[in-house]
RNA sequence: GGGAGCAUAGCUCAGUUGGUUUAGAGCAUCUGCCUUACAAGCAGAGGGUCCGCGGUUCGAGCCCGUGUGCUCCCA
């Protein structure tokens, strides 16, 4: 079979992706080998794989081919969640599209539209998950809406609310005015922005003392508020508000009389040292309010416009009602003047809308109990966070200072929260209606009658599901002590951003040890942000995020993840840049014409062709491949993988390909030894087998077309590694060394590649080119070598190490050139010698260094004379 | 405002418990090559005040202090 000149990856890749799932290769059930269980970080079922997830999937895949092919079971997971938020802004808008309000729907209308489109757009996700060549198990695949997941998920709200965990409260949260649903603190992102602080009086009651100022002023961000002002704040140290102590306010526009409250929580250098007391629509408000049992006045509805509680502006979005405001106020010569500020708003993360802090009755969860075992799970080290403790710090200061998590969300998509209400008032948290009104039987002995009752209109918060993620997959909160759970869980490592370190990861321990009472994982891998060029996120606002299927298109998937990872050390952000991929597809294309050339050479191998002229390179290589397989084993095991690819990149390229099979290759009219020939496929079969987990689609292709195959390389099992011969490997390093400077010379002297040259050794270096010199002779196109005793007159003298070599030409040349360079290397070395003999003559250094460290520095001197010696006679002879 | 981290070649990063006057790699750059696997290539080369300052030490890219700049997290 013709081979095409470059890799071509499309149809490689289907072909193998098909016929992995044909062999069922990645499916996995419970065994007597190790299992090695990885989960997928569930990306929303409705959305597309940005590169981030890209960086993600490709890591855990690495690590679950190479356990694969080192004897464990392997499973990973796939699935999706349901993403709420999200998702059901998505189907909103799709049936808006369509003319439907969703209003106008019955809830279980609504979750019909919602399963729809789960239906429709839920399987691009996977599909990407596949072209990048994801070897996961699919007939595992878990989505957190799948029934026994949404049962495992209302058993464990239950099992909390009866435990005394969950409660229901007023309580003061995030409110996505777009989304109209409550967030939690993590789903809030900070922003700094320039607005404008605005300088408002406030008429004092004198109660007819004139003494007192008539006037108080106060600096607010959000005049719209003004209406649900219930206070004024001082602080109690600043002299200018002083007699005003007891006395009230009149809150413009609306005429509220409230009170002028003292307190330290007032900064008196900010603004005017005066604060209005909004406690409906600010945390510290609320707060102040709480302490000096202020009114608490609601003045915004729940999409952000003005409630009638704020009497003016009714009905008005509260931007608009901000600019009426201010206008009302200037008019009433109220406003004295505004000044540009800038502030950080909460913006929230699923919609982009300014959050609004709101006053509303909520479910929680309290967290305290529950983060005690999570940190110490992670500070005694039974999970070991990858890499190093760079997150552990972060880890430690969230579960210490962990406040509730607000559960619920105002949605339909979700698992709806058990609670029924009946008419009264009376709530009955249970896993169903049957359940539940029988347990209202059973506690106030009435009879449970159906129309009495509604249920909690709202559904939980998304990682209120996958949380229980690593469990739920096994079933093992829907169906307790299964083989699955027993056998998979804990699950080895997690591998996902370090931006949901606080939403997801410490939330899984935390369930793992109440409910399973045991770690989730046993080591985290947190990749960094992927970001692009000049090193902005990657985000679907700026445009910049790449789509990674015609990634995929363009470089192949091997191409993909190599670029992904070489750019990509351990938990730092990876800057993105395609020029990484151009790489990773010129290494495909490497590799694909070091096996034409191999392939080329069958039909030059005689049996009856001696090996010697080969076996140096043969016996090199061996000892090359074992020292970079101990490297590549014990990066990987640090979780050190783009290093691990870097070595593996450059043992094919620059070790196999430019000098290995640049040294056995048989000139035009030449043979290969069956032996050289048979050793070459192993040493190229070895190489694809340990650059596999990296590049899957290109490996299996050239190992079926190397040779006749029995099994696939996928689930081929790693042998023991041996460790390499350092002599061997210091003969292959000397050999390079020459090569380069022979041709370096040839080079600086215009010596051209073809023109053939004569080398002389000195005989002092007998042992370190005997092995060597066949080769050594054809990589430089030398005719001739000759051992000598004396240096010769009027060659090109160069050292390699300690070995002096003079080279030949076969036309005359211009030594100066190389003459400069030997003069300018022994000054080099007279300076260090010198420095050496200083550091050797110091007596505190002879005291205080250990004995190892004297001991180099004098084999530097020793060695450090004999080339200066070496130098000085070539340059005698020139 | 509180906390954490980073700063090494044009760019992205390695750099083990401190030990070369010459601190490595990939990419990019420069020079020469269309040499029968590969020009998406081959052969070579150049490129650094290890952010500034001070300290510890016989010896500092590495340890300590401090300043500057950048990033992230939290409020």
């Amino acid at each position: 079979m013709e081979l095409s000149k470059n890799f071509e990856p499309a149809a490689i890749e289907i072909k193998w992706n098909k016929h992995w799932a044909i062999k069922k290769y990645f499916s996995s059930t419970p065994d007597n080998r190790k299992p090695f269980t990885v989960v997928i970080p569930p990306p929303n079922v409705t959305g597309v794989l940005h590169m981030g997830h890209t960086l993600n999937e490709t890591v855990q895949d690495i690590l679950v081919r190479k356990s694969r092919m080192s004897g464990f079971n392997v499973c990973w997971v796939p699935g999706s969640d349901h993403a709420s938020i999200a998702t059901e802004a998505k189907v909103v808008a799709m049936l808006k599209e369509r003319g439907i309000e969703k209003k106008s729907l019955t809830r279980n209308e609504f979750l019909h539209y919602a399963f729809e489109w789960k239906e429709k757009y839920g399987n691009i996700i996977y599909n990407q998950i596949e072209r990048l060549g994801c070897s996961v198990d699919w007939d595992r695949t878990t989505f957190t809406m799948d029934k026994h997941y949404y049962d495992a998920v209302i058993k464990v709200f239950v099992n909390l609310y009866n435990k005394g965990l969950i409660y229901r409260g007023a309580r003061m949260i995030n409110w996505d005015v777009a989304a109209k649903t409550a967030l939690s603190d993590e789903e809030v992102d900070y922003k700094d922005v320039e607005g404008k602080l605005y300088y408002v009086k406030y008429q004092v009651d004198r109660e007819g003392d004139n003494t007192i100022p008539e006037y108080i002023t106060i600096a607010t961000q959000r005049p719209e508020t003004i209406m649900g002002d219930t206070g004024i704040c001082v602080n109690p140290n600043d002299e200018r508000y002083t007699k005003l102590k007891g006395k009230y306010a009149i809150v413009p526009l609306v005429n509220r009389r409230v009170p002028i409250i003292f307190d330290e929580y007032v900064d008196p250098s900010f603004g005017t040292g005066a604060l209005k007391v909004t406690p409906a629509h600010d945390i510290n408000d609320y707060n102040l309010g709480l302490k000096y049992q202020l009114e608490i006045i609601n003045t915004l509805n729940e999409d952000g416009t003005l409630s009638e509680a704020a009497q003016v502006f009714v009905g008005e979005e509260r931007f608009i009602a901000r600019k009426k405001t201010v206008k009302a106020l200037a008019e009433s010569g109220l406003l004295i003047k505004d000044e540009t500020y800038t502030t950080r708003l909460g913006y929230s993360q699923r919609t982009g809308v300014v959050v609004e802090p709101r006053i509303s009755t909520q479910w929680f969860l309290k967290m305290s109990d529950l983060a005690q075992p999570a940190l110490h799970a992670v500070v005694n080290g039974d999970i070991r966070i990858h890499p190093g403790d760079k997150f552990l710090a972060t880890y430690k200061y969230w579960l210490e200072n962990v406040k509730d998590w607000c559960i619920s969300r105002q949605l339909w998509w979700g698992q709806q929260i058990p609670a029924w209400y009946d008419n009264e008032g009376n709530m009955i948290v249970a896993e169903n209606e049957q359940e539940a009104f029988l347990k209202y039987e059973q506690q106030t002995g009435k009879p449970a009658i159906k129309a009495n009752f509604t249920q909690d209109p709202d559904v939980l918060d998304t990682w209120f599901s996958s949380w229980l993620w690593p469990m739920e997959v096994f079933h093992g909160i829907s169906n307790p002590g299964n083989p699955d759970i027993k056998y998979y869980y804990p699950t080895s490592v997690l591998v996902t951003g370090q931006d949901i370190i606080f939403f997801w990861v410490a939330r899984m321990i935390m369930a793992g040890m109440e409910f399973e009472k045991q770690i989730p994982f046993s080591d985290v891998y947190f990749t960094g942000m992927v970001r692009d060029k000049q090193g902005r996120k990657m985000s679907k606002s700026l445009g910049n995020s790449p789509d990674l299927l015609e990634l995929i298109d363009k470089y192949g998937a091997d191409a993909v993840r190599f670029g992904i990872m070489i750019s990509s050390p351990a938990g730092n952000d990876l800057l993105f840049d395609e020029a990484s991929l151009e790489q990773g597809r010129n290494f495909n294309n490497k590799m694909w014409n070091a096996l034409k050339l191999v392939k080329m050479w069958k039909e030059k191998v005689n049996i009856e062709s001696s090996p010697s002229t080969d076996s140096f390179a043969v016996l090199w290589f061996t000892q090359r491949l074992a020292q970079a397989k101990t490297e590549v084993d014990e990066l990987m095991s640090q979780f050190r993988l783009s290093e691990a690819l870097k070595v593996i990149y450059s043992l094919i390229w620059d070790d196999f390909c430019s000098w290995y099979l640049e040294w056995i290759k048989p000139a035009n009219d030449e043979e290969l030894s069956t032996n050289t020939y048979e050793q070459t496929k192993i040493f190229f079969t070895e190489l694809l087998h340990l650059l596999h987990p990296f590049m899957p689609f290109i490996t299996e292709e050239i190992y079926h077309l190397l040779d006749e195959r029995e099994i696939d390389l996928c689930i081929r099992q790693y042998c023991a590694i041996h460790i390499a011969n350092t002599e061997m490997l210091q003969h292959g390093i000397t050999l390079q060394k020459t090569i380069t400077a022979i041709r370096d010379c040839r080079n600086k002297n215009h010596i051209k590649p073809k023109e053939p040259i004569h080398i002389y050794i000195m005989d002092t270096g007998k042992k370190d080119f005997d092995m060597v010199l066949p080769i050594l002779l054809k990589q430089v196109n030398a005719t001739s070598v000759n051992w000598i005793s004396m240096p010769p007159q009027g060659l090109i003298p160069m050292m390699i190490d300690k070995n002096q070599i003079f080279i030949e030409p076969t036309v005359p040349h211009d030594n100066s050139l190389q003459k400069g360079e030997l003069t300018k290397e022994l000054e080099y070395l007279k300076g260090f010698l010198a420095s050496v003999e200083k550091k050797l003559n110091n007596q505190k250094f002879i005291q205080n260094a250990r004995p190892e460290v004297v001991a180099i520095e004098k084999k530097k001197k020793s060695d450090a004379e004999t080339k200066i010696k070496v130098i000085e006679d070539s340059l005698l002879t020139m």
